[in-house]
Parts: structure tokens; C-alpha cells; sequence
DNA sequence: ATAATAGGCAACTAAATGGTTGCATGTCAA
DNA sequence: TTGACATGCAACCATTTAGTTGCCTATTAT
């Protein structure tokens, strides 16, 4: 899970997932078209999407086809997202009871 | 956004508010309690969190009061992970039939 | 008034991160 | 078979990050 948030805290690797959502299968060379970027420097950045389950490679010839893995994404949502959502109304009722008893 | 990302990526800050989800309000030394850091590392971590309008402060005297905002964890989940959960039966069985494609 | 309590500020450090360059390897096409 | 193309590996660099220590300020309670 840790590796799945540090996955998603840069802002290039989330611009790569978004690509991918465009079109899945990419290979690596398309995958740095257009990006101000090395791609050794998108090399590293899909081994961490890799290393946390987002990505999934594919060898086809010389040529290396990334996938995205929708998995791990749906399971922040599931298992972490979710659970701030139910009591949210709490929550905020709660803090502008707060903020209204401020000037008490 | 990016902010919010960043913010979430680091797993004490995730428990941070998960200890604000738990019980809303604390201040900072209830907030640092049984943590293994000192009170100013607790200090930068709720600063990165407040900066990402995770966390909303209220002063009551010489206390200080931490309340969790859901609502950019909300925002997440709507903006972002709603956007790769379309699409993700369609993207898992692409890549189910691009393995089987393997052993041509 | 004064001591204890809650928190703030700033300088410093070690390690992680995001990026680079240079070169090596494997595969395809002519 | 030889050159071009797609990718891999490794060393290096600058910046950011997570944490520390030391000291200062403000509020409360005795």
C-alpha cells in the first residue's frame, strides 16, 4: 500500500498511468514522447509503477509493452478512500460546531 | 492536488489522520503521543497537511486543535481514481488477451 | 510572580529522490 | 552480417525530505 501512495505522489508518474488509461500497451520510447525527459529518467520512473503493481510489462521482441493495473488504484479507494468518506458529514459538522464556538 | 498526493505519500502522516478520523480535535502532544519521533517531527508532518487542507487548526488558548477535512480525500476519489475505475474490466481483459498472445 | 505547560522557530544532518550522462546488450531489417 | 533501433545498467549529481537538537515565546495554574 505504502508503495502504491509513493507511486502516486509524482506528478510525471501519474501523467505516465494517465497515458496509459489513453492507451494501454504503450512501449517505452512512446511512452517518452513529448515528455521533458530522459528516458532513462521514464525508464525509472515506470520500474517504481512496475515495483508497486500499476504497471505490468510485457516482452515482445525488442520492444517492452506496458500495461496498467487498474488493481491497486481501486483498492486505495476501496480500503483507504471509503473509510474518510463515511462520517465525513460528521466530521465537518463537528469542526463548524467548533469554529462557532471559536468566539465564545 | 499534487500537494495532496505528496501529503498522502508518507505513511505517518496517512496515520496522523487516521488518529484525527479515529478521535477529531486532538492537539499536538495528544497527536504525538506513542509516536517514535519528537514533537517537531509530528510539528513539519501536520504543517504538510495543513498546507494540503488535509488538516484545518483552531487555536484554544495555548492548545492547539487539529481537525481532519475530508474533503480532499474525497476529491481524490472523485477526480482521479473514479477516472481508472471506468474502463477497468475493459483494460484487464486487453491485458489477459495481450499474455495469452505471449506464446504465439 | 513564577513555574510548568503547549507550542514555534531555525539550523543542521542523513538519506531518499529525480534527474543526468555514458556505455552495453539484444533484436530486427537490409 | 552489419547497422539501426529499443531497451538495460551503473555511476554520478543536485535537491528535497524526514528527522534531529537547541532555544524561544505564549499561556495557564499555583
Amino acid at each position: 500500500m505504502d508503495e502504491v501512495f509513493k507511486a502516486l505522489a509524482d506528478a510525471s508518474r501519474r501523467s505516465l498511468l494517465d497515458r496509459l488509461h489513453a492507451r494501454n500497451g504503450q512501449t517505452l520510447n512512446e511512452l517518452c514522447d513529448g515528455l521533458a525527459m530522459t528516458r532513462q529518467a521514464v525508464t525509472k520512473h515506470l520500474g517504481i509503477l512496475e515495483a508497486a503493481n500499476l504497471v505490468t510489462t510485457l516482452r515482445h521482441g525488442r520492444e517492452k509493452l506496458h500495461y496498467l493495473n487498474p488493481v491497486p488504484i481501486h483498492q486505495i479507494g476501496e480500503r483507504w478512500i471509503k473509510k474518510f468518506e463515511r462520517g465525513k458529514l460528521a466530521a465537518l459538522s463537528e469542526l463548524k460546531r467548533q469554529l462557532e464556538k471559536r468566539d465564545e
